[in-house]
DNA sequence: CGGAATCCTGCGAGATACTG
DNA sequence: CAGTATCTCGCAGGATTCCG
């Protein structure tokens, strides 16, 4: 964060920084699997749903190396590994939740909206 | 919405359709950029900085078909249009205030967690 | 001034196959 | 089970040019 930028550019900066972290496709929806307690790899997967192996492994690695998950190994055959939300993931589930809340209030608005300036369009 | 859908599915599809919608890379700060009052086009350009006119252009009707901005156009030479965050844009604009908040308040653990974990793994 | 149309590019992300 | 390694493709988004 650039303490010299005046409050409201500081804002826009640290809104679209977060944003360009946690907007895409499945970084909050992991989060949000997490709540409910630690799972294992195919566990997270599984709530997730549509998610590839692939992008499951990027985002949580993304996630713990950003202090939001802990990962927990155990060396057996088979293999288990715990993931777990840290408190900081926590509070981005949160705030995630109050993002949900607003849709959920205007989301209704909004589809009428879109299906008026579709008309009034071509 | 799916009402069917039990709560915690909810919120998460909730808030991943918010995300794929609000999380591009310009949005929130176009939306950002009108909080202090109605603004022309190319003043929205400056405000945000970096945006080309397409993405602004692109941007903007898409809010406009959401409900959050209104446009309003003065059939003069040289032609103006005002662009105004309607009250949808600007609960919209709180949202995005929460989560700048978040952003402020846990950059600092994030950055650290990421020189940690970086020194620690290659 | 405020766009629309067109072209071009990199990266997000899916599918698949292989490993310990 | 929990990953890694490639290969591929679509699309967000930049640059440039043209229009009323």
């Amino acid at each position: 964060m650039d303490v010299t930028a005046k409050p409201e550019e500081a804002d826009c900066r640290a809104v679209s920084e977060i944003l360009s972290r946690v907007g895409d496709k499945w970084t909050i929806q992991v989060v949000v699997a997490l709540r409910g307690g630690s799972q294992r790899f195919n566990g997270v997967k599984r709530r997730v749903g549509g998610i590839s192996q692939q992008m499951l492994t990027r985002t949580l690695k993304a996630l713990e190396r950003d202090g939001m998950v802990e990962r927990a190994v155990r060396h057996n055959t088979p293999p288990q590994v715990e993931y777990t939300l840290t408190p900081l993931g926590y509070s981005l589930s949160d705030t995630a939740r109050h993002l949900a809340e607003w849709a959920a209030a205007h989301h209704g608005e909004i589809q009428d909206s879109r299906l008026d300036f579709d008309s009034r369009h071509g």
